[in-house]
DNA sequence: GCGGATCAC
DNA sequence: GATGGTGATCCGC
């Protein structure tokens, strides 16, 4: 999972979507192993000026505002724990919890409120600086951390190198654009909002009808894999705070570090300042590569296309595999009574769960967690919800992938980083997924329309290309009979 | 087509 | 003292 690359062994990009078909760096699967499946490209955002009428086309000034398109991996590792099998179906009283900003931390409680003019004003030294750096977000297994006291710890060492200035000054570029996005909103008259109502409430009737929910899709992410490699083959390491990388760099820290806030992404010298006691171990990408294949072997029993993302994480299509166990299960039961199918939910988790353990076998040891869903952008957020060593599956049907997705902060969906968080936060206030629906008026208002409608299927839990394909591939599957008339029925809003 | 910015790992 | 390296994409020019 976590794994910034940089430090020793110089450079190692993960995979990324719509990348050559032949990885070229560390997972050097030339059968295309390591690509992700759904090559669509990611387009970047922009604001209207609020000069120039927003309309089609180009719009003169403003900046950037989004970058979008992927289901990409949220860095989160969890924490080391070998037992603790857990398994979770997504129910939304259990995702409550993960909401936006519960932990601590009021100074980035930002000055969402007013839109007028705070532009220079808030220079209060350091209380605002979190957002400056990418590991400062909340990770899984890191919620016992004091963040205000890592935040203190991190500006104090930061905030008189270059890094930091450059930082501070692309953010007052962004500010810059967040001003401008406020005027634009503030120009959004009623006349504006009802025609935008009924533009918009017809795309998401278009948008429904591209929603497909009988897919298994499954990201499967090594829990703290560098880190974890390396204390199964020093198991000394377990008991103490550890990363992998060096003073200038951290890919990977086992849980001992976590709890003093020490992550993936963080330079080592600011890691050394939060926990004294740190042990740092260089990485050994060959070890890493040799046991990812080891994975790569089981998965591929359970879907032969599946993808390796980079060493630790993996996308696989379980449609097929489940439905041939539904069947076979469904054969061999009917000889005992009625045999109703066994609902895809159970299936799946219970082929996951077995897919685990192998994982766990045949890698020395090492836990990974995974997420079910019907969509990989879903399952890659939900990956990331029962770490470490555990698995979180969201259920095949609308209601459940909405809900579970409006429960997450924005920055979990795949293709929003710090930068866009921090814009749809202070100029349209939102921070949940749940609010970026509400808002959607406002976004079609201020936004390009590629833009807008790129956070609408993200509001709505569709994942476009992706789910259009995979449902017209089942109705083709299945044939045009009544069953095709089922496959109608689940895109039905 | 280039430069700048963002995101991902 | 000090904050990786690279690819992809998009926008504005």
């Amino acid at each position: 999972c976590s794994a910034s690359t940089g430090v020793a062994g110089g450079a190692l990009p993960r995979e990324q979507k719509g990348a050559p078909a032949y990885c070229k760096y560390w997972c050097q699967y030339p059968d295309q192993t390591c690509i992700k499946r759904t090559g669509s490209p990611r387009h970047r955002l922009t604001a209207a000026s609020p000069t120039s009428g927003s309309g089609s086309g180009r719009c003169a000034g403003a900046g950037v505002v989004l970058m979008a398109e992927q289901e990409e991996e949220e860095v989160g590792d969890g924490f080391w724990e070998e037992e603790g099998e857990e398994e979770e179906v997504y129910s939304p009283e259990d995702l409550k919890p993960v909401a936006p900003d519960t932990g601590g931390d009021e100074s980035l409680r930002a000055t969402t409120a007013e839109p007028g003019d705070q532009d220079e004003s808030a220079k209060v030294e350091g209380s605002n600086t979190a957002h400056l750096f990418v590991f400062t977000n909340d990770k899984a297994g890191m919620g016992k951390v004091d963040k205000s006291k890592v935040n203190k710890v991190v500006y104090e060492m930061s905030k008189d190198s270059a890094y930091f200035a450059h930082a501070s000054s692309q953010d007052k570029k962004n500010d810059k654009r967040i001003h401008d996005l406020r005027e634009k909103l503030q120009s959004l008259s009623l006349s504006r909002r009802s025609s935008l109502a009924s533009e918009v409430s017809a795309l998401e009737i278009k948008l429904e009808k591209q929603r497909f929910c009988r897919r298994v899709c499954v990201v499967v992410d090594m829990d703290c894999y560098y880190a974890a490699v390396e204390m199964r083959d020093n198991p000394h390491l377990r008991d103490k705070p550890m990363a992998v990388g060096g003073i200038g760099m951290i890919s990977t820290a086992n849980y001992k570090a976590r709890e003093y806030g020490v992550r993936s992404a963080m330079p080592g010298f600011i890691a050394l300042k939060l926990c004294p006691e740190l042990i740092f171990v260089r990485s050994h990408f060959d070890k890493y590569k040799e046991t990812s294949d080891r994975v790569l072997t089981v998965l591929r029993q359970y879907d032969p296309h599946c993808r390796m993302m980079s060493l630790d994480e993996a996308y696989l299509d379980l449609t097929e595999e489940v439905s041939r166990r539904q069947v076979e299960e469904t054969s061999s039961k009917a000889n005992l009574e009625g045999g109703a199918q066994m609902e895809l939910e159970e299936m799946a988790s219970r082929v996951v769960a077995e897919l685990r353990a192998k994982v766990q076998e045949a890698s020395g040891g090492l836990t990974c967690s995974a997420g079910l869903a019907p969509n990989f952008r879903l399952a890659k957020i939900a990956s990331d919800v029962k770490k470490p060593n555990g698995q979180c599956i969201v259920p095949f049907h609308r209601e459940a992938a909405i809900a579970f997705l409006h429960s997450m902060p924005v920055r979990k969906v795949g293709g929003i980083g710090k930068v866009m968080e921090k814009t749809l936060k202070e100029v349209f206030g939102v921070e949940t997924v749940a609010e970026l629906f509400e808002k959607r008026l406002e976004l079609f208002h201020c936004l390009t329309p590629k833009s807008s409608h790129w956070l609408l299927r993200v509001a709505l839990a569709i994942h476009h290309d992706d789910e259009a394909k995979a449902m017209a591939e089942w109705k083709t599957a299945v044939g045009d009979g009544e069953d095709a008339a089922e496959a109608t029925s689940f895109q039905s809003v």
